[in-house]
DNA sequence: TACGATGCGGAGTCTGGACTCCGAATATAT
DNA sequence: ATATATTCGGAGTCCAGACTCCGCATCGTA
């Protein structure tokens, strides 16, 4: 039962079950039932249980999978040339990628901290990690700024990944986000002059949450607790 | 049956429900069960439903009442002197709110789109409107580019919104994700020089997913504008 | 072709959570 | 204080979806 060789059925049912999950999933999110996918793939439940013992085995088999390829894809992009359009390229295609496929972005989202401690979550970290290497190499390109750094980069791509799986974004509003985006990163790292002046403002402000802020505008009775 | 008195016992349980839901779905998401809510509001669960038919005629609820007070503030702020500043401080507000309330980040994702027809509906889509007016004014204002419409930069609102609800995103790393996505906003919107050529490479390269266009490898020259 | 061993299918179980029923409790008018 | 409409509470129903059982089919080998 350790190294039995599987019968060629058997990994063949199990590569069809997980792609046909890697689409449902993705696009119903978690939430798409297990028998949806054993329909789609042919096949009974009891095989999709079979070879997933559970279904948030199912999802993290799907899950690490697909950021083990990102990962890779990353990797190959950290040995090309220009370092500036590596990194942008793949913030744009993984954004991209993430726009057809729901439960990636979700799965970004939710294991972007580093709490759960399944395979996902190792891949997860690993895809950050790399992600990384390629924003350090762009910064030392020039092509993005030195202040900025990975968990605010790397947050906003999860962020912009799961704003573009939002149905009503097509491809020209995702750009155009993502020119946004891509400009600030690039931004003017040393110039002082901040044109709109958010840091100060949002000290006034924004002291914490709209709590306090909202109230001003929305008044009376604050809240009352025993 | 049309116009009856409410018994006052009745309307007081019913805003506490209402303030407890905010809370537990602002925790938990939408997924949290109703009878947690009943339970720390201290009624029976008949109380919730009584009040509220279905558990999404709940959620609708707290959502009409979250997006009516965020709609209510940012038209204050259409009124405050400086078109930037309110523009920018709106932003920063409603990201710093959408950090402590994931279910406010779930909607504000789910209901971006225009399909659904509720109450909540209308009001996000309210919400989107005067947001809208104020990014017109900030841009007259000089604050933000002109090029910048408001598709991409509602976008931008939610997605940073969101990602800011994740447990591991302080309130250090928010800041400068959204200083970065203003400096993007604020942007150069007619100089030419692009630093990092994306939109040109994402022409290229991007056709689609990530998929045939990994396979093309790291674009090229970095960069090229004439 | 025969024969284990390995897999398969789908009916059936179990659980969590939305929603209902109805007698008890409470507010308000007189 | 009493009457009565209104509201409450929590036990109970119902259902969807995860997961299991076990007889039947298929693979791979001699």
């Amino acid at each position: 039962m350790t190294g039995r060789v599987q019968r060629v059925d058997a990994r063949a049912n199990r590569e069809r079950i997980l792609d046909v999950a890697e689409d449902v999933f993705g696009t119903g999110g978690k939430a798409a039932s297990t028998e949806e996918v054993a329909r789609r793939a042919g096949v009974g439940i009891a095989t999709v249980f079979r070879h997933f013992p559970t279904k948030a085995a199912l999802v993290e088999a799907v899950l690490v999978r697909r950021f083990d390829r990102l990962r890779t894809r990353a990797e190959t992009l950290l040995a090309a040339p220009g370092a500036g359009p590596a990194f942008y390229g793949f913030f744009t295609e993984l954004v991209a990628d993430a726009a057809t496929k729901i439960a990636i972005g979700e799965a970004l989202h939710d294991l972007a901290g580093d709490d759960g401690a399944g395979e996902a979550m190792a891949a997860s970290l690993a895809l950050r990690r790399t992600f990384g290497t390629l924003l350090q190499q762009a910064q030392r390109a020039g092509a993005v700024r030195d202040d900025a750094e990975l968990p605010e980069v790397y947050a906003l791509l999860v962020a912009t990944s799961r704003a573009a799986s939002q149905p009503h974004i097509d491809e020209d509003v995702r750009t155009r986000m993502l020119a946004i985006v891509f400009d600030g990163l690039a931004g003017k790292p040393q110039d002082g002059a901040r044109p709109h002046g958010l840091r100060s403002s949002d000290r006034q402000t924004g002291r914490s949450g709209v709590q306090g802020v909202m109230i001003a505008g929305a008044p009376s009775a604050p809240d009352r607790r025993p």
